[in-house]
RNA sequence: GGAGAGAUGGCCGAGUGGUCGAAGGCGCGCGCUUGGAAAGCGCGUAAGCUCCUAAAGGGCUUCAUGGGUUCGAACCCCAUUCUCUCCGCCA
């Protein structure tokens, strides 16, 4: 959510570079500023008239103590009068405020500077490229062929059991699940975050402060007996331990990672892009959280990016960098650098993480806040990043590292795994 | 699931109709003291909105949440949420 009076002071600012994300915020600013000078009026007047009530009510208590009953009979008859006004205006009031708060709700973060301008994925920009890319011979197979040739992952089991997107994995494909987890989770802890284990299910104040609700609602899985949201990822979770926090300068940077199942509907995919590994409605996922003071998180946004790429360098996995332009750029984002790893059978990319700076954005539902270096009170600028997602990992894994006696696991893996090669 | 108790500032905790944004303590900050530290002493220490060009200062709101009673509510009434204790069940 941006801050009113960013919007207020910088109305031109805030619209041209809301252009960049392709969303054209005239209509709701004017609105806002509109709605916003209707509100303080209201409050004036409100505030005037409260301050009134307060000392004629004090006014009053005075008069009875010292006996005179008859004067604070006459202060009673016009404090009724000036009830009724006070409550006019602090209806109007609140009514003005939550027109705003739902004006406000509905714009964009704002983009970083350097956020190149686009419409949709083909115009994000490839910052950085590393490994062999190349595709293998035709007859080499896609991951859901080998996952089965290999008794790794059972799909129609999992259909079977929960439905469709709920797979099941079996022998050393469980294993190696077990094995990226505890990989991923020792690499972030050698890096400086502090391994949490969250609740999988949040409640609705949680989901509405991270941005799920009230947008993304048909995205979650809701158990309605409890009022209760299975977790998208544990970005939502681990964000909310810091929910209506005052940080101390000297907390900072915060780091933390967290394994959690993800629970996805993703309502209204198909075809290509939900086969095998591709997009599952429950699947296992690594995620670093960091919180910093707002001159420092861009440095931040660089460290991550580069933490997680220094993971899949390990995994000798080719990957690229993507700086995701305006029009791919998440509604919350203000700078997200997607990494995708090739999966040299299915010849696609596939994206294994994205990290993202969310300057206040957030934070300003959260009410996370700090204390700077001068006593001043500011939102904290927070970011995530998956550190790593399994699915498309274990597809790119099984593609590229097939081979006629096997599949090769790296090296970095084998500690974990126990196993140097799955074979039939 | 049944019965009971409770929710107050960063934390503990007092407060049952006005003198309460809230005693006292802890913590934290600054200062004095000290060779240095500890102890001790003194002062300070909630958030949001708003008025004011800014600072200084002022106003309003906030004692779980939402309503109500009253001239006046942390305190009385109603509803909701959450926490704890005991019983039952149970990994």
């Amino acid at each position: 959510m941006l801050q009113i009076q960013l919007i207020r002071e910088n109305k031109e600012f805030v619209i041209e570079r809301l252009k960049v994300k392709n969303f054209d915020a005239t209509q709701i600013i004017e609105s806002i500023i509109d709605i916003d000078a209707k509100r303080r009026e209201a409050q004036i007047n409100a505030d005037d008239l409260l301050a009134k009530l307060n000392a004629l009510a004090k006014e009053i208590g005075d008069l009875f103590k010292s006996g005179k009953q008859a004067e604070a009979n006459v202060l009673k008859e016009q404090v009724a009068a000036l009830k009724i006004q006070a409550k006019e205006y602090t209806d109007k009031q609140d009514q003005f405020e939550k027109e705003q708060q739902q004006l406000i709700v509905q714009l964009p973060n704002l983009p970083h500077i350097s956020v190149p301008k686009g419409k949709s994925a083909d115009d994000n920009e490839i910052i950085f490229s590393e490994g062999d890319a190349s595709d293998m011979a035709d007859d080499a197979l896609p991951h859901w062929e080998l996952a089965s040739k290999y008794n790794l992952i059972d799909f129609e089991l999992g259909t079977k059991i929960a439905g469709a997107g709920f797979p099941v994995y079996t022998g050393k494909g469980a294993r190696l699940q077990r094995a990226l987890i505890n990989f991923f989770l020792d690499e972030a802890t050698a890096n400086g975050y502090v391994e949490v284990q969250p609740p999988y299910v949040v409640n609705e104040a949680s989901a509405y402060a991270t941005g799920q609700l009230p947008d993304k609602e048909g995205q979650m899985y809701h158990a309605t007996i409890d009022n209760l949201y299975l977790i998208p990822t544990a970005e939502v979770p681990v964000t909310n331990i810091y929910r209506d926090v005052i940080l101390k300068n000297d907390d900072f940077p915060v780091k933390n990672c967290a394994y959690s199942a993800c629970f996805r509907r993703e309502a209204g995919s198909y075809g290509k892009d939900v086969r095998g590994l591709n997009r599952l409605h429950q699947f296992d996922k690594v995620e670093i959280v960091q919180i910093n003071r707002q001159e420092d998180s861009y440095n931040t946004l660089e460290g991550m990016k580069d933490y997680v790429a220094s993971v899949l360098r390990k995994l000798e996995l080719p990957f690229h960098i993507l700086r995701l332009c305006g029009g791919d750029v998440s509604f919350t984002s203000a700078l997200t650098y997607d990494l995708e790893v090739y999966s040299k059978a299915q010849r696609r990319w596939l994206e294994v993480s994205s990290v993202s700076n969310f300057e206040a954005f957030q934070a300003n539902r959260l009410k996370l806040r700090y204390k700077d270096a001068d006593g001043k009170t500011k939102l904290a600028h927070t970011l995530n990043g998956s550190a790593l997602a399994l699915p498309r990992i274990v597809a790119a894994l099984l593609e590229n590292n097939q081979t006629p006696e096997g599949i090769r696991i790296p090296k970095a893996l084998i500690p974990y795994t126990g196993f140097e090669i799955i074979t039939l």
